[in-house]
DNA sequence: GTCTATACTTTGATAGAC
DNA sequence: GTCTATCAAAGTATAGAC
């Protein structure tokens, strides 16, 4: 490994680089805006060399989104199996989620985002991967809903829903900058999604606010 | 105004319909993507007679994160200005943010997803009026919490944090399709954010979960 | 306020040498 | 695998007539 400057020829070094560069381009100007010349540029060669390695640049796109999303997938249902509990299964799939996203955060961003650059086919590909992942999440739910865990006056789909987007907007504002890690982050999810902001019942003579406001749409 | 398409003279009709027809393309094909030619195609005018209305093409970008930032500032503000007790006016906060949104829906989702293709100084004033907008977001979260309302093992920071998330990734999905309206959705999000998935504690005999699961970072 | 015409730049991608 | 050279297309924006 300590040669490993010496060992790998340049194809794999370019390679290698390529999603990830093109990634942390492509979240940082948006695909569009990015072009190959600067793409090539950050990697160390000329544009026309970039397409040694791809056929054209919406490849980039798609390959990075279909990468970040297959890893997703594998992270949570590896988390989850190893739990029985709905409500175990619910905070190992948010805390690996968040591990999964963070740890490649610009892919993950640039897929969330960008999706919509691809044309026709590849972006029914990218689509149908990611409506599997969230398949996933939703059955999470329902098992959760199912077992009694989980408040049955909201549909599983709309709890889904609120869960993704707790995960998926903080993508984008995440830093990791030592105040708070991927781990941290996702038990203050979990407790937001899970338990709500306000303070657990048992703490009040009654309910902090009786009336309408604990009512919901079926 | 039965007769108001005859009353109005092109200048105003171009005009007007200049931001809307912008941010609806600029939501579909992205800002980068979308070339003044199309907008201009849209508009049923030809690109160079874009440059009547505008300097440059950003500033239609510009313009429209201002007038939306403006505009759910505006409306969030009135809104809890009618309510004193803290958890009203987080609820009726919840419910104006996500009109405002989701009536102006092209121009939210564009101005939360490509605020960053602008240039520095007009980013830096888009981004100006976006944090006065999180910061009373903050503020009546805070006010809450120090009414004894909202939990205190969760700084106000991160709770506002999550309560962003839940609000702004819904303007990238929520489709008006009759299945539910903006209100309808407003009220899931806040039963969500307040009271949480999981079924109250009163309906159970222990705790659904005790120990580690219901600890939170500090 | 809109038009035609056009200047100038940048883009994604290819050809062929090394 | 990378280079130089180059193409054709598309981009933003301007000039000046009506």
């Amino acid at each position: 490994m300590q040669d490993s400057d010496l060992t790998l020829d340049n194809s794999e070094n370019t390679a290698s680089r390529l999603l990830k560069t093109a990634a942390a381009l492509f979240r940082e100007k948006g695909y569009s805006a990015t072009s190959t010349r600067e793409l090539a540029k950050h990697l160390g060669i000329q544009n026309a060399s970039l397409y040694h390695h791809i056929r054209k640049k919406e490849d980039l796109l798609y390959s990075l989104c279909m990468e970040c999303l297959e890893n997703i997938q594998c992270e949570v249902e590896q988390a989850v199996a190893s739990y029985t509990h709905p409500l175990e299964r619910l905070q190992v799939m948010i805390e690996a989620h968040m591990d999964a996203a963070l740890s490649d955060q610009d892919k993950h961003a640039t897929m969330l985002i960008e999706l919509h650059q691809l044309s026709v086919e590849p972006m029914a590909a990218v689509l149908k991967k990611r409506d599997k992942y969230e398949a996933l999440v939703k059955r999470l739910i329902s098992e959760a809903q199912d077992a009694g865990y989980l408040r049955q006056d909201l549909q599983a789909k709309y709890q889904a829903l609120a869960l993704l987007n707790l995960l998926n907007w903080s993508i984008f504002w995440f830093r990791s900058n030592g105040e708070l890690d991927s781990n941290q982050l996702a038990k203050i999810l979990a407790t937001i999604f899970l338990n709500g902001a306000v303070v657990p019942h048992e703490k009040l003579d009654q309910d902090p606010l009786p009336g309408s406001y604990n009512s919901v749409v079926g």
